[in-house]
DNA sequence: GTCGTCAATGTAAGCGCTTACATTTGCTTT
DNA sequence: AAAGCAAATGTAAGCGCTTACATTGACGAC
């Protein structure tokens, strides 16, 4: 119950015999104290065991040293290693991360954004590029260094959506959709996220719909579904009834992929040799699922790496700072197949 | 580049035309004002756009809001589901998080715990007991309330370690160990996790070795591998050349279970025909490799909720704050048979 | 009508830092 | 040795809030 109050700056500075502001420097920028008086400081430091209290230096400098993320949700593997890899990055420049998760409602996320940038965040790290324009409005007000991760498009003005580092979702899947294509697939169907409020969801789907138009096939049936196992398996089940077997099933992304094949083994279907299925993201589980999944590559690791460079570099007011655009690639396993004949 | 200067809480109150204690106390205690000068006090807010400044208010009530978590990694599964409700948790009741990984090494541990510390987080998540302890004498005289998940053990004095919230690793080991042992298997390998600096791994390995001596099997392999499918492989590859192939192999968790899984069957062996494989944790792929993982599952929501609600009780200083022991309970799938006769 | 009480509000002193500006120190120049 | 100058240090004014304490005013008791 005892409170030994704690040193403070002022306690090291009296220690020291300097005063408080040669205590200030030695912390923040040591190469302007004499080395003499540094030892000094830094003895009384240690004596103390003194730590300095952050949100008085925030709020005496205006930088927190603290950079923001919010994401729909940490739960899963995708955004995962990014962000893992974010954080890593960041601490190496001593920032910490404070997160939140939106459960991708729009809401949420705003309520979010308005709460990190309350705390000062030097800088913010948001996914995809969909929201109320007046979130942007305000980051730009108070000139919030921000940076969009997930999503590329050439078309878009970057300097009035902060920066871009991501790939580009329809060109990617329609990639994919190719070469389910050449590999003699007419009837083939797409099991997609919930594409509201998802530029990411509604990217992916616009691919599958403009090569399947390249191609003139038409009935392609396209089905929403959330992000999750179970769901996946009852909207594919629902698809069969509803529109019939397809002999390729495009999935937005590996989740889905992964409940697609394990509803379809359990109806007796044999993958791919009935039925192939591609994903998306190559995430742990593409390659585990037997048949592993032939899929859509994405960089996770990068794209949170070169968003914390971005980041930092905008955070430091650094010139030229350009959108990233990152690549993805197929990786051919075994769920994708020519159809029977 | 112009920068309208934001408006503060003294702005609020001249054009409310109260006193800034006032606008204050709306804010934080609003049931001390009466509804009149509140609603005019929230008018003026709406009409500036006014936000407070979270660090001014930190520094002034000496209270963050903020609570701190500092993981292993946020890369994988095992904490990714609990973080997530941990967070949501907190939110709740207006707190945000913020994070840390240490990539499962001490001393970064440290560094973190300090870093957060000096960013006045009201409390604190740590995993596992195991850290030195000057941590723990450093967080008890800062009086910092922490809660500290994943372990559990009866003998321990949690005054001393904070709260615990977490299951008994080793109890839970031994009960995995002795279905294997219940199915007839004799020769039992164990593939471990790295024991140094983690008391769930060590006690894992403890559980075992204790139940095979229980049963005075000698020769029990035990081989530490770190959280990767890679390294498991390679791991169970060597242990197989080193010790032979056991007709059953315990896994200290699913990861690892994967890797000897995958590696096992690409060198021709059937599970569980041949062998015997099973997990711990009972993550998303236990259930989705073929065949599926027979293993221990950990309640992981669970533990994320109770750590959220045990802090919280200990940030509000309630009485009575038990550690609390969740339950665990073995999976059964399809990676556990009786060996063959 | 006066006083006491209590709820509502105001006053102002910090919270622990940073930093612009002022001052001192220790050199080099001449 | 005096002058001049840059580097090192000191002084003190905030940063935008919260809150202990003081003040005000409304109302009922006497």
């Amino acid at each position: 119950m005892s409170k030994p109050p704690l040193p403070k700056l002022e306690d090291v500075a009296r220690l020291a015999g300097v005063s408080t502001a040669t205590v200030s420097r030695c912390l923040n920028q040591p190469n302007q104290v004499v080395e003499a008086t540094r030892k000094r400081v830094q003895k009384a430091v240690d004596e103390l065991g003194y730590m300095p209290n952050f949100n008085a230096r925030s709020l005496a400098a205006k930088r927190s040293k603290i950079v923001g993320a919010v994401i729909p949700t940490m739960e899963n593997a995708i955004f995962a290693r990014a962000l893992q890899v974010f954080q890593e990055r960041l601490s190496e420049e001593d920032f910490d991360l404070l997160v939140a998760s939106s459960s991708y409602k729009p809401d949420v996320e705003e309520k979010q954004i308005r709460s990190l940038v309350s705390r000062g965040v030097d800088g913010l790290l948001l996914i995809g590029t969909k929201r109320d324009p007046k979130i942007y409005e305000f980051l730009q007000e108070r000139e919030i260094p921000f940076v969009i991760a997930w999503s590329f498009y050439d078309q878009l003005d970057a300097s009035e959506y902060g920066q871009l580092v991501g790939f580009d979702n329809e060109k990617a899947m329609a990639t994919i959709v190719q070469l389910v294509i050449d590999k003699g697939h007419q009837k083939v169907f797409m099991l997609a996220g919930i594409a509201d409020n998802n530029d990411r969801a509604a990217a992916r789907i616009a691919g599958f719909r403009s090569k399947m138009a390249e191609y003139n096939f038409k009935e392609a049936a396209v089905i929403e579904c959330e992000y999750d196992i179970d769901k996946a398996r009852k909207a594919f089940a629902g698809m069969r009834q509803s529109h019939g077997t397809p002999t390729a099933l495009i999935c937005a992304n590996d989740v889905l992929a992964v409940g697609a094949v394990l509803e379809a083994q359990s109806q007796g279907l044999d993958v791919p040799g009935d039925i192939s299925i591609t994903g998306f993201d190559d995430i742990e589980i593409a390659s585990i699922i037997s048949p592993s999944l032939t899929t859509v590559h994405v960089p996770h690791g990068s794209l949170g790496l070169h968003s914390a460079n971005t980041l930092l570099a905008k955070i430091h007011d650094e010139p030229s700072i350009k959108d990233m655009e990152l690549d993805t690639y197929i990786v051919e396993r075994q769920s994708l197949a020519a159809p029977k004949t």
